[in-house]
DNA sequence: CGAACCCTACGACCATCGTCGTACCATCCT
DNA sequence: AGGATGGTACGACGATGGTCGTAGGGTTCG
């Protein structure tokens, strides 16, 4: 009964909801079509899920001739950052430092990337003051 | 039987886990009394979630009398590692940028925190030359 | 000896996720 | 009319995670 997951969000469910994302608003056809440029799956599968996207509230969806149109309920970033909040929690005991210390240290990171992570951190400094 | 999953490990799994990280060693009953500390839980329900982790390759056990002792297979870090990763390939797109973006401006830090991660960055641009 | 403990072993149950198959319903073209 | 096409609805199945209950095997103490 008290469902605890890691992760509220399947992988598939994650992957179809990048999708939508992405799209901005799209049909079970559109999705699949581009589900399919990465790995095999069935039209039926790609709707179940949208479906159950829908009913835990992050796709809304309206009827368009006798299709759905499925639109995100949520804005990404809010998803995003509610994952990323349960990541460090439940696996760095909410501590950002220690998040950000296993990304710099252990992830392989481009010299692109680095800088990018400079500026960000940058740009809060400047706020501080 | 393609068990896709944003995360190979369940919430429960992963506070047992961080448990037997922090006790360095433990039997199934110094981790029950742990897990008491902030819910109800039966004790048959952590012998079987840390036997699970055994049989996943997180925990090694052996016999001490008539109990099992389990400790760490592999390093935490190792393991958040791979976590952060799953995380940022398949909520970020694979870019630690956009993760410390949301995770710097969504995330509410405090000072201490927004410290401790400006030093770690630091420490990397000393690297860097 | 026998009861009280502490542990493990084993299996059961339910919810969720991923994955489909099949049935069925419009519409459109010939 | 009748088949082809493109959608949805519904239900099923296997794997996994979370949760226990119950049975049974040692130890220890009165």
């Amino acid at each position: 009964m008290n469902r605890r997951t890691l992760n509220p969000l399947g992988e598939t469910e994650m992957e179809v909801l990048q999708h939508v994302w992405a799209l901005g608003s799209a049909s079970v056809a559109d999705v699949h079509a581009r589900v399919l440029e990465s790995r095999e799956v069935a039209y039926t599968t790609v709707m179940t899920v949208m479906k159950k996207l829908a009913s835990k509230g992050y796709l809304t969806f309206e009827k368009s001739g006798n299709a759905y149109i499925y639109s995100a309920a949520q804005p990404p970033e809010e998803v995003r950052r509610d994952l990323l909040q349960g990541l460090m929690d439940k696996v760095f005991q909410g501590s950002p430092g220690a998040l950000v210390q296993t990304l710099v240290r252990d992830e392989s990171l481009s010299p692109d990337e680095l800088d990018s992570i400079r500026q960000i951190v940058d740009a809060l400094r400047q706020d501080d003051a």
